[in-house]
DNA sequence: TAATTATTTGAACGATCGCTCAAATTTAAC
DNA sequence: GTTAAATTTGAGCGATCGTTCAAATAATTA
């Protein structure tokens, strides 16, 4: 039951992540939804209130991808493909190479508190499913054991987001994949202490 | 002469890095500028054109700044000063971790034309400084002769957002000064054509 | 000082913003 | 089939958006 919700929340997926949150109107869900205000406003109280449970959604996915990764046998290898899927996103869905969360974050000071703190959180959660994949990689060997692993997983956030950030300013995103092979590459790097 | 209008730039400045370009209204353009809005849109013409004018004048600042890494004896040991200092902003100054450019790229879609365009060349500009960053450390011998100069660059670049981008979300930005001696170390890592 | 030009002022315009709520409609319960 | 509850509708609210322009003021020239 209660499907349509879960289809509204793809729908107002999909505008916040070509116009970000400043840049999403109420008229913009209207139509995405095909949905009057008041149903909307029933449904998810506000307009904060539905990119919240769009938010929250996104971030379930994205963390399940990546504890996928860390539950492979070969997670260093699972994450090269991660790293790569964004790379290869067809040109009409080009908003969906930069990483919803980061995208939202840039708006940082006119957010509201409830959407700063959830994407605080959101971040927080991702680097969790990242350590996991550091972890277990190390556990199979793919990774050295003195690998910091906190660090790491900061790391490979970062390069998450620096990846996605730079492929949306380039003719062809996926003459990037170097990026990802440098990223894994240097994850066996120097981590000196 | 026009001194003024120098100044009403830098004040514009302000504003924009810290509320964005969707964030930022002419009203705080007004109260920021001190002047009323018909003086600020015959100087500048619009909102558009005093962002431009802003755009114009950070990137030009910046670009400076990695031209004098480029152009000192010891680039790579300047380039980690240069990546160290968004670290080191104090917190009443917070949104000065973000870089500009890319906090204002996170509202694409939802930007004027003349504003897409400007900071992809802003952008393109800014990777042509980290390219002669890179030029002049192969030739000092602190790069190896074989570095791959253009990917080198726009890594650099990315690194440059990524850290920034992670800084923001954290307590300490300064502890992640880690990361800068890393990139650094990365730079001379594995570059698999 | 008087005349001319350049700049600044600020009330106000039309458009759009997030959001409300009484009324209409659909769904569920008996 | 009737009634009660839940949901949807859409006109429209007050606030704010970027912008305009006739009038007032300041700066320059004669």
């Amino acid at each position: 039951m209660s499907y349509p919700r879960e289809q509204s929340i793809q729908q107002a997926t999909e505008v916040f992540w070509l116009k970000g949150y400043l840049g999403t109107g109420m008229r913009d869900l209207q139509t995405a939804l095909d949905k009057r205000p008041g149903s909307i406003y029933s449904a998810f109280g506000s307009k904060e209130g539905l990119y919240l449970e769009v938010l929250n959604h996104y971030t379930g996915v994205l963390h399940g991808q990546i504890m996928a990764v860390a539950n492979s046998d070969t997670p260093l290898q699972q994450l090269r493909e991660f790293l790569r899927f964004p790379l290869t996103v067809e040109d009409s869905a080009a908003h969906k190479i930069q990483c919803l969360i980061v995208k939202t974050q840039a708006d940082w000071a006119e957010l509201p508190e409830g959407v700063k703190s959830e994407l605080q959180a959101a971040l927080a959660h991702l680097r969790e499913a990242f350590q996991a994949v550091i972890l277990k990689a190390r556990s199979t060997g793919e990774l050295a054991a003195d690998i910091p692993v906190e660090r790491a997983a900061m790391w490979v956030q970062g390069q998450f987001i620096a990846m996605r950030t730079l492929a949306t300013s380039v003719e062809s995103p996926a003459s990037l994949s170097w990026m990802v092979d440098k990223i894994v590459s240097d994850l066996s790097g120097e981590w000196t202490q």
